[in-house]
DNA sequence: ACCTCGACGTTGTACGTATAACCTCGGTCC
DNA sequence: GGACCGAGGTTATACGTACAACGTCGAGGT
């Protein structure tokens, strides 16, 4: 439980170096240009360095006021969509001598345990993708700067937003089936509450609603692989078989193939089928995958500078990140019908 | 940059109640029965709530000496796999108290940066995963308890290991392959130099030179599904090609898959493929996956468990961990040669 | 001879918390 | 009636750091 031997501190070096703490605190904190001589300055660093010193960070906090590390709220990492999110974050705040702690919010997509109750460590700042508005307002009890991720900008309860501009993308989606002339289209839709993947459902609705004689169907799936196989083969063993189905992300397309193989349609010669993320998965699958490629590292950066801003009181970039469609060999015209 | 305005202290909550700082914290701490009445915790409590403290955990973990924060270093976190072994860990640590912070090491599975030096969070301990000599030797100088996921037991410099037992599901696999009458194997490698890479080759190696009339050959691949694309494009069109692929992990037989198909050989007709690891895209692919199963949440949970044993100075859990071979349907008996 | 000034430090303090040590006061026991 | 005691607090201090404010000392200017 306790530490083996307490660490040197900067009280230790300043003896072994013969010189006050205050000395070892500029020399280390880099802050010593015409306050200590050179020669001194080495003496502390040598001292320091062999006694293994490192500065305490909780200290150092303590003194500073802040901790220069964010935490980076995610639903579960199943994906390497969320790494790559991170991987910007990490990047943009590495140049700004922040540091990204990544929190994987146990339930998912939903609302998440406050991590900040839970005595972990402390924090500059959030960013949150995705969250529902009761774990929201949880973590603005904290009072910590807020940057949300993906999120429906009206109930953001004031907080910075960073999006996908994933009604675009799924614009470029259904002009893309409809001009291939798919009129009966299967939403395969996430079961789980968030914004997100209502302004699929929403932009999809409203674009084929724009179409006399297209129909659209909408079943939901919990976001695996396994789940979706389940959800689209119910779906697709339903009189009535759409031509195409909108999947709300690769994986749910994943187990929308394993469906249709399953009940003997191939794809996309019997029926098309479309994701969303352009995960490594959709190179994977044979045929390859029809979706809209989205930048989870710009993402992440983008989510990364907005709090960088918020917390310089300076108002956040503006503008969804562009998407656009990628399209592979799981769609193609649909088969005519008997 | 500062703080908007300063989060209430706990004087500022022992002022609005009319009580002691002290007091405070040991209403805060859950240490007050039979030092502050009943009322007066609960004035404290309200007083608390309604101005919104929340303890100051840089100054707590000062104080304390400790954070009950612990490291977890990864590599990328392309797979679930590490999304697994994160819940594990997490769900052990929050049983006594602990958080765990994730760190997805920058480089891969090789060296990583030091995550210590660049100021982030302060740290109780560090789990870390596969990895190099170097990386591992800049934490020890940080001198903090640390445990080993899947690293030579031999040269980790008298840190705690957790393994899986890699070597058994490889013999398991290697079994499988023999049964069924393969002689003629690929071994497509991890290009990553690791220990849990070196386990598989070793194993394989030894195993098919028990039996005689067997070949090994061996290619090397990015673990990435479109570097193994590429990686076994090359070995399966060189002359003399095998009847079964081992693959080091999951992604690289999703690789071979399509490489596979690219020259026209079917799955598993004319070519076994094996992956390890488990991951949901094993059941994506078609035909299934035969492959060696992993138990990333109780690798995390025993990883967790053995940091918590060498914190309390006890001596951790021996053993590793079982690991099983999970037959489907890319393994076949080979054709009959021409 | 006096003042100024830069170079090179040092002393002192505060950040917010947890806890050891101390205080007070009404009731009990002998 | 004095000793003792437990309940219900308070006071004081330390954790390790960063930095503002304060010396000190020798050189240079007048």
């Amino acid at each position: 439980m306790a530490r083996a031997q307490t660490r040197p501190t900067s009280r230790d070096v300043a003896q072994a170096a013969g010189v006050s703490q205050a000395a070892v605190s500029l020399v280390m904190g880099d802050k010593w240009r015409g306050r200590v001589s050179e020669s001194t300055a080495q003496r502390v660093r040598e001292a320091a360095h062999t006694l293994g010193y490192r500065p305490n960070l909780a200290a150092r906090n303590l003194r500073l006021g802040h901790t220069r590390t964010v935490l980076l709220v995610v639903p579960a990492l199943t994906t390497e969509f969320f790494a790559g999110v991170y991987t910007g974050a990490a990047r943009v705040a590495a140049q700004h001598g922040f540091g990204v702690v990544l929190y994987p919010s146990p339930e998912g997509i939903g609302p998440a345990r406050n991590p900040f109750a839970s005595g972990q460590a402390a924090l500059d700042g959030v960013i949150a993708s995705s969250m529902a508005a009761d774990a929201l307002t949880a973590i603005r009890g904290d009072q910590l700067p807020l940057v949300m991720l993906d999120s429906d900008p009206g109930s953001t309860l004031g907080a910075a937003t960073v999006n996908l501009d994933i009604a675009d993308g799924v614009r470029q989606l259904t002009r893309h089936l409809l001009d291939l002339g798919h009129r009966d289209i299967l939403h395969l839709a996430a079961d789980v509450p968030s914004w997100t993947f209502d302004v699929r459902a929403r932009e999809l609705a409203a674009r084929l609603a724009a179409v006399p004689g297209t129909t659209l169907r909408t079943a939901r799936s919990p976001i695996s692989i396994q789940g979706a196989v389940a959800a689209a083969h119910t779906a697709l063993a339903a009189p009535g078989r759409p031509t195409a189905v909108v999947c709300d992300d690769d994986q749910l397309a994943a187990g929308t193939y394993k469906a249709a193989r399953r009940l003997g349609l191939r794809v996309p010669d019997d029926l098309s089928v479309t994701g969303l993320d352009d995960l490594a998965l959709a190179t994977a699958l044979d045929p390859e995958l029809t979706t809209v490629r989205l930048d989870a590292e710009l993402f992440g950066e983008r989510g990364m500078r907005a709090l960088l801003a918020v917390l310089d009181h300076r108002p956040p970039e503006a503008g969804d990140i562009p998407v656009h469609l990628v399209v592979r060999g799981s769609t193609a015209p649909p088969a005519p019908r008997p």
